[in-house]
RNA sequence: GCCGGGGUGGCGGAACUGGUAGACGCGCCGGAUUCAAAAUCCGGUUUCUUCGGAAGUGUCGGUUCGAUUCCGACCCUCGGUACCA
């Protein structure tokens, strides 16, 4: 008697066996060929959403099949634990941040194993313990020895009704979100990381990373922005300051019409002590968002300062603005300004009456008019006395070297990238293991005292964080003086944990060290998978923390992930589904009505990994008949009773045919899943042979035999996707050994021999007939039974034949005049 | 603003190296089954059409025997933009 599809048995039935067995445990193991395989682990937000149903099944589908191919696969998981939605949902439903994370962790690692999820839950972690912070706490300390970490001002968006930093994301439209009052800029003490000393290596790493996506290494290098320009002085007149600009287009320094200084630059501070408007001005510039797109975005405004400066070639005195396009954290905090051939420049000049003097005019015919916009190409120089005549690039050796012998300038190579600033003035974080003292400064809390533990029994009210207030953390002692002092209270960024967590997978059990020789072992990771928000931030910081690990002798390999895959994100009405904005849909009712099989079977099939998925309830139901209608087909086909071996030699055409559709299908799921993750094509390819087998009317012995070879090539072909149906259809087709353990077919090359090609015949174009020919025709028959051939010749008639043009193996156009 | 994607039937998508546009699935339409419905099974489904064909992959233009694919300009949309993770 048959049995019914029933996901709810059988897939509790597989877990448990996996999990019994611990059949997904990665031991090391020198004989094997190792795989690390790494999804992006999630922040524990409260429930799974289906971005995390989609990023762990592609991470699921490619270690299943990594696995069938022999591999000592490693598929670890763990918890992104620190951050802000904690702390907030401490504010609203008063529960310490450390319990109510917790409890999202039990929650969610109990929805990850029901989607049948193959992880070693023996290395599972969470970046709020004690046992992971203590070790970026213990390498905090020695960057710091080694000068690799510093403090300095920087801004803050500060909110002054609450009396609280505030996160670019707690600010809407410059405001603060709980209180609505006006948020505001604040400069404030903040620890960095020096990781503009690795920015050439990370931008010169990435030629290593040809298993990256193209878009991410372009963003990355985009992001570190290497740029080659001069610095430039510039004396203020009647002073003794400089000030210092960096320039990559040193071409236009005859053209500079003012400089533009940042409006917390010291020099404009200064001046407008004595000049109300400038004051004015810098007052409202505070009022600004730290935000790169607010500050880019808002109008372009200015003051002059009412200093000048003195050009350093010239002599000529050029006057001194203060601009709220220039950021104080970028190079100098002063940049020279040539509107006649930079368009912000241009407009700027434009609405506040300054000179717009060409220097600049172009060597083909591009347009050039200064009445209507900036001329912003390289071309010649002109009005620039004795570089007149040169071009863009032969002047900038000739100005270089002018400046450098007069102690004007030097060369510089800039960088976009600025140093990682990663003090949060938070609480639920890993606390900076600092003491400051009152006579020894900063000092680094020494090893033997780490970890600097985060006391977990606290009251969050949205009034700043708790151990601000609690002298029992923050009173200490000086560790070099033992005088008297006061522990850090901010938190790392945590982008600090999830920058290394990959290694620590590999040896998470260590108490004694932050890695050990595992790391090496399973390093780099494989492949690693995420969403494409992380093209920059995320994927660089690990980058930077692998090579600090190198640096340490912590690594030996010069990059963390071999290979990566963005998955594109899943949206929903068109945007980003995200707990923030609130549009998530909860996949346990979906595993609930129709099991992780169709879950996992769905989530492949809608679109391919890289691209946005655009969800849908509705679709689900296609995925979900697929896979009863495999169980059926497998039932219906063992009910006939026993298979017998196969003769391919003696099949008819019809079955011959079925063989080769087979093998021909597992050519393509193979290269699908192997090499293009391209899921959604093998399951349509998967589907397409389904469809063939159930087509097939014959219940002849050899029939059956062929037709249970396509069945469980099907099966073992699905594995990796629904693990559990093909896990229970594998025992029903006579298998005793559990499919988790068997291989990845091999391909038969004989039965994809194929007699007959079609080819596709067009007239100019288009297509108009199609032939079948044996395949090893030669091309000149090819093309005489194409001009033969009726539906051609009707196109063809009283017409002369230009070209004949045959694509072997594909198709024929006939070229005809007229 | 800047950097990087994406735009193909009613919908999700396929076409991998410039060579059959629309695989596979959803939805819809028709039929079978049923007392009836659900489920299931079979067939159809880009648009227009004088049934010969014609048009068609965001828009406009280019290269080519041939363009969804390559080049140029533009429009729309999504992600990131350094304190959301």
């Amino acid at each position: 008697m048959q049995q019914e599809y029933n996901p709810a048995e059988i897939e509790a039935s597989a877990q448990q066996l996996w999990e019994e067995k611990k059949t997904f445990r990665a031991v090391e193991d020198s004989t094997r060929e190792k795989y690390y395989c790494l999804a992006m682990f999630p922040y524990p937000s409260g429930q799974l959403h289906m971005g995390h149903v989609r990023n762990y099944t592609i991470g699921d589908v490619i270690s299943r099949y990594q696995r069938m191919q022999g591999k000592n696969v490693l598929q670890p998981m763990g918890w992104d634990a620190f951050g802000l939605p904690a702390e907030n949902a401490a504010i609203k439903n008063k529960v310490p941040p450390a319990a109510w994370t917790y409890d999202n962790i039990d929650y969610m690692r109990d929805q990850l194993k029901r989607l049948g999820l193959g992880y070693d839950w023996d290395r599972e972690l969470a970046t709020c313990t004690p046992q992971y912070y203590r070790w970026e706490q213990w390498l905090f300390t020695r960057l710091f020895k080694k000068g690799l970490v510093y403090k300095k001002t920087s801004a803050v968006n500060w909110c002054p009704v609450d009396e609280t930093v505030l996160a670019n994301e707690q600010v809407i439209d410059g405001c603060c979100w709980r209180c609505d009052s006006q948020v505001e800029k604040r400069e404030i003490p903040q620890w960095f990381m020096k990781i503009t000393d690795y920015a050439e290596q990370l931008l010169d790493d990435l030629d290593q990373l040809d298993g990256w996506p193209e878009q991410v290494r372009t963003m990355q290098a985009n992001w570190i922005g290497r740029s080659e320009g001069l610095q430039i002085q510039f004396g203020i007149s009647d002073s003794d300051d400089v000030l210092d600009v960096y320039t990559t287009r040193p071409d236009t320094l005859m053209g500079v019409s003012y400089l533009a200084v940042a409006a917390e630059h010291p020099l404009a501070l200064k001046a407008a002590e004595s000049n109300l408007e400038l004051q004015t001005f810098i007052d409202e510039c505070r009022m600004m968002e730290t935000s790169e797109e607010a500050m880019e975005t808002a109008e372009k405004k200015g003051v002059a300062t009412g200093l000048t400066a003195i050009h350093p070639v010239t002599g000529e005195v050029v006057p001194v603005w203060a601009a709220n396009f220039v950021l104080m954290g970028y190079g100098t905090g002063a940049v020279m300004s040539v509107p006649a051939h930079d368009q912000r420049d241009y407009e700027f000049a434009k609405k506040y009456d300054l000179a717009i003097n060409q220097v600049i005019e172009p060597t083909d015919d591009a347009d050039c008019d200064l009445d209507k916009a900036a001329f912003t190409d390289k071309g010649r120089l002109v009005n620039s006395q004795q570089f007149d005549g040169l071009t863009s690039a032969e002047s900038f050796g000739a100005i270089a070297n002018f400046l450098v012998e007069k102690d004007k300038g030097e060369k510089q190579v800039n960088y976009r990238l600025r140093d990682w600033g990663i003090s949060r003035q938070r609480y639920w974080g890993t606390p900076i293991p600092i003491i400051n003292c009152p006579d020894c400064g900063a000092v680094p809390v020494p090893e033997a005292d780490l970890p600097v533990q985060l006391p977990e029994e606290v009251i969050v009210d949205g009034s700043g964080s708790p151990i601000k207030s609690m002298p029992e953390f923050y009173e200490c002692a000086c560790p070099e003086c033992g005088k008297d002092s006061i522990r850090e209270t901010d938190t790392f960024d945590t982008f600090f944990e999830s920058s290394w967590y990959y290694a620590r997978f590999t040896c998470p059990d260590n108490e004694e060290a932050m890695l050990d020789e595992r790391a090496d072992h399973w390093l780099p990771v494989d492949q690693y998978i995420g969403g494409i928000e992380h093209a920059v931030l995320h994927l660089l910081y690990a980058r930077f923390f692998h090579k600090l690990m190198r640096d340490e002798g912590l690594v030996s390999g010069d990059e963390p992930f071999k290979n990566l895959l963005t998955q594109g994100m899943v949206l929903k009405d068109g945007i980003k589904m995200s707990k923030s904005k609130g549009n998530t849909v909860d996949p346990q009712a979906l595993i609930d009505q129709y099991g992780a099989d169709t879950a996992r079977l769905f989530t492949m099939f809608a679109a391919p990994p890289e691209q946005s998925l655009e969800w849908s309830d509705k679709a689900v139901e296609g995925s979900s008949r697929f896979l009863k209608r495999l169980w059926k087909t497998v039932q219906d086909h063992v009910e006939l009773g026993d298979v017998v071996s196969l003769d391919a030699e003696s099949l008819n055409d019809d079955l011959k045919g079925l063989r080769r559709q087979t093998y021909q299908t597992l050519t393509k799921v193979s290269d699908d899943i192997g090499r293009r993750h391209t899921f959604n094509t093998a399951i349509a390819a998967i589907m397409e042979l389904m469809n063939a087998v159930s087509k097939v009317k014959d219940t002849s012995e050899q029939a059956r035999a062929v037709i249970q070879e396509a069945l469980e090539t099907t099966i073992l072909m699905l594995s990796p996707i629904t693990p559990h149906i093909s896990h229970e259809l594998w025992k029903v087709l006579g298998h005793d050994e559990a499919i988790v353990s068997v291989a990845w077919p091999e391909i038969d090359e004989s039965a994809l021999v194929q007699e007959k090609v079609e080819l596709m015949v067009q007239v100019n174009g288009k297509l108009r007939s199609k032939i079948s020919v044996a395949a090893d025709t030669a091309k000149d028959a090819i093309e005489a039974l194409a001009l033969e051939d009726e539906h051609v010749q009707k196109f063809t008639e009283g017409k002369e034949i230009r070209k004949v043009i045959v694509v072997p193996g594909r198709l024929i156009n006939i070229v005809v005049a007229g």
